[in-house]
RNA sequence: GGGGAGAUACCAAAGUGGCCAACUGGGGCGGACUGUAACUCCGCUGACUUUCGUCUUCGUAGGUUCGAAUCCUGCUCUCCCCA
């Protein structure tokens, strides 16, 4: 078993690990910033070091399978040779994107037929194929192939796509079985518990995914437009059956709160868009609440980004001269923002580890969620 | 000196008798964004009003008309061309 629980929680779920990969250990609680085409957009892999101290980040099989392609991805010898990043790695498996490129994609028992965002042509996602494709990425972890199920599905649907996503699991691991690792190291195969808002289908998923021999366990399907309630409750009726003694890894969460909800709950690993996307857009995330920084009241603001925050940039820049580079719609704003909010949120499940360690989680979070809340 | 063009909201720029408080950009203000089709998208941007609506606007002063940013006249200003 690749994954060690250090501490559990007297009155919380939430629990301090290590993830043990070939490019290093990752421990948990951890967020994972995302790098869909293979780079954090805007953040350089020293800056993702040193400033923000990720542990693992993400890439993504359809981003990559359409560019650059897979015949280059191989000639580089993988992601991590490729984008120069000898961390770990994880790549989500294109699930997502059935789910998110909406209607110009078809799905069928085989997979997923879908046109190209970037120039339309037609293209098949299988199990089978997200599988050799991310054999060849070479991700330490790597995304079973499911229908993400849209969070207002009825019933009916919910089910058979679940069942869907457990059928097309078993033909994902019959493909690593016949395709085995590029570039010498080994892969874990996360499968995904889905099941929609219904907490009989997600504790059934949860028992299903529960039942196969993998390093860790990922709850998909959340936060994809249901209230935020429910996504706690079904976290909690999935985490009840998961076995304790692998990662669990809740997927796209989310804003500081509901990480720090999850954590509570169990949860141990963490993946967003939120905060770089948001911060290109002005959403800068602190300890003291949300900055719009695009806001009229930080024009003149010439304190530090953020006083409190842990990478250089929060110290070397002003908050009136992010709020001028943001709306000037200046690459070095977006730059910025984007090291700030990851550094937050490294610190955020840094932080959780650490009170969790010393068995002070609870009352930490109960503190400090209020002031996360703020819109400052 | 002669000839020509034009003055529209914060800026630029449509509109040339009623569908105009006035297209569209930009700027300004606010919001959204959760396994990234995203340096993106959505509102508002004359005043008062929660809405309905009311009032004051298209250089300026008059006029024609049931009705004018749009037509006519005077005035002021700007720009271009030729001397």
């Amino acid at each position: 078993m690749k994954f060690t629980l250090e501490n559990t929680c007297s009155n919380s779920e939430a629990r301090a690990g290590v993830f043990k990969t070939a490019h290093g250990d990752i421990e948990t609680p951890i967020f994972m910033p995302v790098g869909t085409a293979g780079s954090v957009k805007g953040v350089h892999i020293k800056e993702l070091k040193e400033d923000v101290k990720a542990q693992i980040i993400l890439g993504n099989t359809y981003h990559l399978y359409l560019r650059p392609g897979m015949e280059v991805m191989e000639a580089a010898g993988g992601l991590h040779k490729f984008n120069g990043w000898d961390k770990p790695i994880l790549t989500d498996s294109g699930g997502f994107q059935v789910f998110s490129l909406g209607d110009i994609r078809k799905l069928t028992e085989e997979g997923v037929k879908f046109q190209s965002h970037i120039d339309g042509s037609s293209h098949m996602f299988s199990p089978e194929n997200s599988m050799n494709i991310q054999r060849s990425i070479g991700a330490d972890i790597i995304m079973a192939f499911d229908e993400c199920t849209p969070g207002d599905a009825p019933y009916d649907y919910a089910k058979k796509s679940m069942d869907l996503t457990h059928r097309w699991l078993d033909r994902c691991y019959a493909q690593l079985e016949k395709v085995p690792p590029k570039y010498g190291f080994e892969q874990s195969l996360f499968p995904i518990v889905q099941g929609c808002v219904y907490p009989d289908l997600r504790k059934q998923a949860a028992k299903h995914i529960a039942g196969y021999n993998s390093d860790g366990i990922a709850i998909g399907g959340l936060a994809v437009g249901e209230k935020e309630e429910t996504m706690y409750e079904m976290i909690e009726v999935v985490n009840e059956v998961l076995p304790e003694d692998k990662p669990r890894y809740l997927m796209g969460v989310g804003t500081p709160v509901n990480i720090l909800e999850a954590i509570d709950r169990g949860v141990d690993m963490f993946d967003c868009v939120m905060p770089t996307r948001n911060g290109r857009n002005g959403m800068i995330f602190t300890q003291k609440g949300i900055i719009n920084i695009r806001n009229k009241k930080w024009e003149s603001d010439f304190t530090p980004v953020d006083p409190d925050g842990t990478s250089y940039v929060d110290h070397q820049y002003s908050r009136a001269y992010l709020r001028h580079l943001i709306i000037s719609k200046e690459m070095l704003g977006a730059q910025i923002a984007s090291i700030h909010n990851l550094a937050f949120y490294l610190w955020l499940t840094n932080e959780a580890r650490r009170q969790i360690k010393n068995n002070t989680f609870k009352a930490w979070k109960e503190a400090i969620i209020p002031q996360l809340k703020n819109r400052l």
